[in-house]
DNA sequence: TGTATGACCCCAA
DNA sequence: GTTGGGGCCATAC
């Protein structure tokens, strides 16, 4: 029950991230007021449809990176739409200038 | 009922 | 700078 208003607040956070900017999954479970639940949003991610609207590619781990193996589709595509979107990568990694959300 | 797994994170060495 | 281990909690089997 309480995990549907997650779920809830975890699209509006994700779709409120600016176009060109990128969050983490950490900084999402804390912005839902649940600061360990950051595996939870992944979770939540791996269940969205594939023609979802949620820009779920601005959405990467605490390291800057994409979680995805970089051999992967998934992958691919993800880094693909950020670029389109101005993202660059350093070393496959998103300097930390990119980030929407900074404690 | 119990164990394993995952689009993760944090801290100590 | 890297590496390893623990923690987290919903799902799947």
């Amino acid at each position: 029950m309480s995990d549907l208003n997650i779920n809830e607040m975890i699209w509006q956070i994700i779709a409120s991230i600016p176009e060109g900017k990128v969050t983490t999954y950490g900084q999402i479970a804390r912005l839902t007021g649940y600061p360990n639940r950051a595996r939870y949003v992944g979770s939540t991610l791996k269940k969205l449809p594939k023609d979802t609207s949620l820009p779920w590619h601005r959405v990467i781990n605490g390291q800057g990176e994409i979680a995805f193996p970089p051999d992967t589709k998934a992958y691919k595509t993800q880094r693909y739409r950020l670029e389109e979107e101005g993202i660059l990568f350093r070393k496959g990694k998103v300097p930390l200038s990119e980030f929407g959300w900074q404690d």
